[in-house]
DNA sequence: CCGCAATCGTGACATCCGTCATGGCGAACT
DNA sequence: AGTTCGCCATGACGGATGTCACGATTGCGG
């Protein structure tokens, strides 16, 4: 019997999920979260032996869950199940020691299939999603472009990012335009949208 | 028996709220399509009593589906079950004739109930929603207004929108002033944010 | 110890953006 | 016929933004 944790914000499609996973004969739903800071917890009681995880989830998401996971409870296995399929969402998972990683639009037959696989210790990725991972590397971003260009996600002009972060606008101006060229942007939204995409956000 | 027509893009969990309803036993789901635009078709075919419709999807969206739905066949209920509690959503939704609005926040044993109660003729809303929703009254942007705001969410500066829409630069930068005055913000970013907010577009 | 990179700041400059005044045009309403 | 409104455009202004040069400080690896 293959004990499952379950992680998902939404209560609607993680119901279904769990009524899905209940219908295998060989898969049990052993617990379920909506936020990614009670899946320790929840996998501390339980010890799953694998750990379905969203990514977009309030506390912490479900990439920073599955390096918790894997770190202090290695014998559980993680499968990353989301929305986007972006090539760096796929690589931080991998970087995560998540065992595979699955999209909703793909077929809901393929889940039991891949968790089944994943606990066997298989790794149970998307050949075009790996090809497009791996043709990117690693974020060119600082750790303080990052932390502004994140920032500007959320406030709308140079002076409030500047007070959230405690800087001077100047140096935020500054380390906008260094993102802004290393991203290959010719804007602060495009910069954006481009190092979401590319999984450096 | 309840016929049931499920719209929704993402294949894992438009299985996975397929299994969940053919779990009770006076429901059955006689169609499964993933793109707005084969709602209309697949209704011509099966007549269901009920169309349970996600919003964002490829093609045309839920909302504008359930218009299409409901003049053709308005002895069809529609239910649009969503990820975003917007408020003008709710609001474009009953203006579409639909009999009632969902959350996929809500828990999973809900689904059922809404449809049921649906089917009956009763509105499914959830009443804080509802209310949120009456105090937005609608939107108060002109069709050019609301074309270039949304064209601003694609293309990042004002000559890309300007050549996108066939207009000059100038022309653009008033709409969107325009835009933004009305919506209340300080700039592009903050009243797209908002309009999307409040359903206006 | 030295070089190098990251962090934070200032000042200057060119460009982009948001605002406003203004005008012409057509459609709708009084 | 006159008024009002939406659509499209131009020009001008101030402020915001992006770029660049430059400097001070810190920590890290050679």
């Amino acid at each position: 019997m293959i004990r499952v944790l379950l992680a998902e914000d939404q209560a609607m499609v993680r119901g279904a999920l769990a009524g899905l996973l209940s219908l295998e004969p060989d898969i049990e739903v052993v617990a379920q979260v909506a936020r990614g800071d009670e899946v320790l917890p929840a996998a501390r009681e339980q010890r799953p032996d694998i750990a379905l995880l969203d990514i977009e989830m309030p506390g912490i998401d479900g990439l920073e869950a599955a390096a918790q996971l894997t770190a202090e409870l290695p014998e559980s296995k993680v499968l990353i199940l989301t929305t986007f399929g972006r090539p760096g969402y796929l690589r931080r998972a991998m970087e995560s020691g998540a065992a595979g990683f699955l999209l909703k639009d793909a077929p809901a037959e393929e889940l039991a299939r891949a968790i089944r696989r994943a606990v066997r210790g298989e790794r149970v990725v998307d050949p075009g999603l790996a090809a497009a991972a791996l043709s990117e590397g690693p974020s060119p971003l600082t750790a303080r472009e990052h932390d502004v260009l994140a920032a500007a996600r959320e406030h709308a002009t140079v002076a409030d990012i500047a007070e959230a972060l405690h800087l001077s606008p100047g140096t935020v101006r500054n380390y906008l335009s260094a993102a802004i060229g290393k991203v290959g942007a010719r804007n602060r939204v495009e910069a954006i949208r481009a190092a979401e995409d590319k999984g450096w956000l």
